[in-house]
DNA sequence: GTGTACCCGCGTGTATACACTTCCGGGTTC
DNA sequence: GAACCCGGAAGTGTATACACGCGGGTACAC
């Protein structure tokens, strides 16, 4: 049992999520499934995802597997190696940190572009979207609070003018978010910094848009700033460890 | 033979370019020949793509062909609909518009963060490209003109330091070069800007971010502008057309 | 002549069978 | 005792068979 204890342990938490919906499930059931999964931790990277196990969770033959599986590599949710059984994508340190500068780029512009922009209800949802989050934050519901304050970031990106940035922001906060799940430090509480989500949203409301991408980047500094980069497990120079 | 022109008129294109090679070609031969045809104006956007022509055509099963299509579907180069036969995307002029704003923030960040970073022989690399451009151009030859115009700004997103910006700028080049071959004007040298390129490469090399970063939002600005963005054939408004 | 309903063919959606590759474990040999 | 070799189990890679859905064409009715 030793063999494969992400997949033992994990997997079986993707059915325990959606109930008993093991019938007639689509490969964009699939995506969804594994994603949230991935973010939510039940998934931790590197867990080992066989084709034939999911198909036989969801109900499904290996072919919806597999499109599922295709388009989570090219999201750069999960790995696959020829012949080599699909892994939760496991981002380097480098690599984590190129992801949010990447964001701070694209996030700026995209509030930048949604100031002023936004309709009145979608203000109002948003500020819905930071009460729910900070009920969340203050009654200890860890997967719920993950989900509100990753919310306003993909809320942001769903209705940025310019669609196509949208979709480029919405992959990247993703992203961000696997990474958080990779590196937090345990206790931290991510993405919930101050009245930062708050401010953002009231320099959108009054279309300063500058304030708004400027507060953006540093809101992106700061959460960036909590993680423990320094554990470099993945990275051990063996060389350095085993030379006399 | 009206019934599917495109079709029967370029799928044997996809042949042509690579000689016989219908034997055992993966799921990357395919897409990268989809994606080559598409780019080259061989596939013109709303051309069908049947998987068992495509099949035949490079020796696999649909299988093969199914999983290249999906790649293709999730890098907007094609659309995929249920039921149907999946089609070269065709980007209305709004959405092309997007594009180049949003190709227009990720390059300039691109080439802020290449400006001063590059090797040596990454430069010597740029210029040479720029030589064989100006060389294609000069002899008439459109294809090779494409593809080192558009090489240039892949060689950018491919050494910019920050990867992840640079994947995202790839798709964008990509997806740039799809609209410009659909919406450009007879007789225009798309990207052949007068000596953009060759400017944009000294003050890389020189360091001088801003002002590269600068150059490139003008240099798309330029290249958006010589688009034929009028012509709204798939947005016709039969109203106002059929009113009396 | 026109409108409608049915039928058939083409193409995709899904499942499954089989081949190949990889990894692990035990046995043998030096 | 350690290293190498070999065999089997597990998993992916690919092809193929069959089911389903859509669209066009024809025949029939009005």
């Amino acid at each position: 049992m030793a063999s494969r204890p992400a997949t033992e342990a994990a997997l079986p938490n993707l059915e325990k999520r959606s109930g008993k919906q093991r019938r007639k499930a689509n490969d964009q059931t699939i995506y969804e499934s594994i994603y949230d999964a991935v973010l939510t931790q039940r998934l931790p990277p590197g867990s080992k995802l066989p084709e034939v196990a999911l198909g036989e969770l969801f109900g499904v033959s290996r072919s919806i597997v597999r499109k599922a599986l295709t388009r989570l590599a090219a999201d750069h949710v999960i790995e696959q190696r020829p012949n080599q059984m699909a892994t939760v994508a496991k981002p380097s340190v480098e690599e984590t940190q190129q992801i949010f500068e990447a964001r701070k780029t694209i996030e700026a512009e995209v509030v930048r572009l949604c100031a002023g922009a936004l309709s009145k209800g979608d203000l109002q949802s948003l500020r819905q979207l930071i009460k729910e989050e900070k009920a969340a934050h203050e009654s200890g519901q860890h997967q719920e609070r993950v989900h509100r304050s990753m919310g306003l970031h993909l809320f942001l990106a769903d209705h940025c003018p310019n669609r196509v940035l949208g979709k480029i922001q919405r992959e990247l906060v993703l992203r961000t978010s696997i990474v958080i799940a990779l590196y937090k430090v345990a206790g931290v509480q991510a993405c919930f910094l101050g009245d930062d989500h708050s401010r953002l949203v009231e320099f959108i409301a009054k279309g300063k848009g500058d304030q708004a991408a400027a507060l953006v980047r540093e809101h992106l500094d700061t959460l960036a700033d909590l993680l423990d980069l320094k554990d470099q497990q993945s990275t051990i120079d063996l060389a350095s460890i085993l030379r006399p």
